[in-house]
DNA sequence: TGGCAAATGTAGCAATGGCTACGGATAGTG
DNA sequence: CACTATCCGTAGCCATTGCTACATTTGCCA
């Protein structure tokens, strides 16, 4: 029993780090799409986008500029840095790969992609 | 492009309410496998499940205490009220289901298990 | 140029979930 | 009965991510 409680308890662990990682990866993703699509990134962009008040927006931009994954100044566009450029490939990479996943089996287009969206931190390499 | 933005915003919305949601759904599951496997469902065993402190429980357990999914009394097991019972059965249901979900697919068990955790979250309905 | 609207930034609050440190409760054992 | 080990609760700290309210900057248009 005490061997399944603690087999159990590996996918909770680390989760606050975890959690942090997660929201890095889902700003630099949604970045070079914002920027793909509109030729540049603000804060209010990304607010829209994650349904969430431009200061929620703002904060982690700044925290990510001190991450060194993106480039701020202030009233200007937000930009990606090489670091958080190959960040953002790898995640949408990653996600690129549970869609097709999803897709594969059947489940409909729009249901997988608002799926994958959130599943995709949770995917182990081997899946 | 206003629309697609729109659309991928879904998924992000009300991150911290379905947070919170989350947890419950996680610590009456885990509190019901604890009482099946151990006869009784104590704090310790839960940080354990959990690899969080048994502070970090014991206030959660308050809060769930207080959302009438458990019961608790000081130094006592933890038990679930009929209501947490209920989100329990319906989790471990949609648990399951991920699971059966992935097996069929020839994800190997062990990674399917784990991987499983994280991702009934995010199941929408129609998958 | 002046002024307004929109975009950002700042201050400050709340909830959640991590933690350590410390103290009280409980239960088992000699 | 007393002791000791384990369990649990409380106090108090931190980080993250929501928010509203208010201040500031920018950019555009009359």
């Amino acid at each position: 029993m005490k061997d399944k409680i603690k087999a159990r308890s590996v996918p909770f662990s680390q989760t606050r780090s975890r959690h942090a990682s997660e929201t890095a990866e889902d700003y630099v993703e949604a970045v070079m799409e914002l920027i793909e699509e509109k030729g540049e990134c603000r804060v209010l962009d990304l607010a829209r986008y994650f349904n969430v008040s431009h200061v929620t927006v703002s904060r982690i931009v700044k925290r990510l500029y001190e991450e060194k994954l993106l480039y701020t100044q202030p009233y200007k566009p937000v930009e990606l840095t090489p670091k958080g450029t190959s960040l953002a490939k790898k995640v949408k990479e990653r996600h690129a790969i549970v869609l097709d996943f999803l897709l594969e089996l059947g489940v409909d287009k729009a249901n997988a992609y608002i799926d994958s969206e959130g599943i995709e931190h949770h995917v182990g390499p081997s899946t």
